[in-house]
DNA sequence: AGTATAGTAGACAGATCTGTCTACTATCAG
DNA sequence: CTGATAGTAGACAGATCTGTCTACTATACT
């Protein structure tokens, strides 16, 4: 049996680790197999042991960033404990994360923009993301609008959100997060409450 | 004197055409040179006698895009006369565009994201675009809110079109743009009155 | 000690990319 | 008819891309 079965679990984290971060900041098509593995220190071989093609590492990446994703939003939002706050801090999440140094938009969108309908995979990954995005917010906004109401607002805030990482991207402005949250706030029918 | 200087317009009209559709359903690095001339019969050397490089054809492409962007959506929005009916026909506008069969997300977004900070040039064209669009908005609010609320709702309203945007090409909903309208159409101060 | 295997290093194939260059053709003015 | 020129066709260079393969090394288990 020739050695590319079973290889070693910590090197293709290590991999899809590198990848992650270079694939966000320098977009999928511009960084090429050969940086990934000169930035991690691994063999191609390697790579080719662990992933049957670039467009599978690629899809690992989105799979890896939708958990550090949700579960950095998570934790952020357990931070608070008031329903109006809890919902406050997504948005502030992601004005942290539009400052931080390396910031080039969300790799969901930048998959859908890069790839469009062409890798059937890639694309369902970045849909799934969004509508795990969107249940999270479902979840926030029940103590808020009873449940009748939350999926409705969810969706609304869902797209104040992307719209936001748009802007940012563009713009370079981080307030983007900001002046969605003030939009979202007017539209909460418990503004008139507790504001 | 060689053959390299001033060559005839139309054939650079036919070759930004030409690449101006396939940068924006292919997207800009995964839509070669050679597809572009293909796809308009031109040779290789014509492009070069017109260009000094890929780049600056996208550069070009974005230009063409944000004068026939701008001037579209000024058309469509010029068929009605009310204040509220015209800022509703933006959003209308990207209704339409959305299920459009090619779409694959906004040219200037996509750039930004395929490049990052990467070419300037490019950076830059895609912040005038929105920054253009802002201003229509400006200009569509002003009736509506006076020119003191304007540029804030405007920028709103721009972000909300973003998000349009992103969700329409992660999920392929182009009633995106009926719920950006519906939340802006909440936010305006004068909602009240005229509904 | 000995053997199997996951790893490294990197050559290689084959495709594709941008950009340059040569050679030929069509058009049009004088 | 002649000559200038914008165009076509496409070879070519040089780089880079994905993916495969050979050869060697380090490790770990028996």
């Amino acid at each position: 049996m020739p050695s590319q079965l079973a290889p070693r679990a910590d090197k293709r984290a290590h991999l899809v680790d590198t990848a992650l971060r270079l694939f966000a900041t320098g977009g999928y098509h511009a960084v090429g197999i050969d940086r990934v593995l000169a930035e991690a220190g691994v063999a191609k071989k390697t790579l080719y042991a662990h992933f049957p093609s670039k467009n599978a590492l690629i899809a690992e990446v989105l799979r890896e960033r939708d958990r550090r994703f949700r579960a950095s939003l998570a934790a952020f939002v357990d931070r608070q404990s008031a329903p109006l706050d809890r919902l406050a801090a997504v948005f502030a999440w992601h004005r942290q994360w539009f400052e931080e140094p390396g910031f080039a938009g969300c790799m969901f969108l930048n998959v859908a923009a890069e790839f469009h309908g062409e890798v059937a995979e890639l694309q369902l990954l970045a849909r799934e993301h969004k509508r795990a995005v969107e249940t999270y917010l479902v979840g926030l906004l029940e103590p808020l609008t009873g449940a009748g109401e939350a999926p409705v607002l969810a969706a609304d805030f869902n797209l104040l959100l992307d719209g936001a990482i748009g802007v940012a991207l563009v713009s370079g402005d981080a307030e983007a997060a900001g002046r969605a949250w003030n939009m979202a706030r007017r539209l909460l029918p418990a503004f008139a409450a507790p504001a």
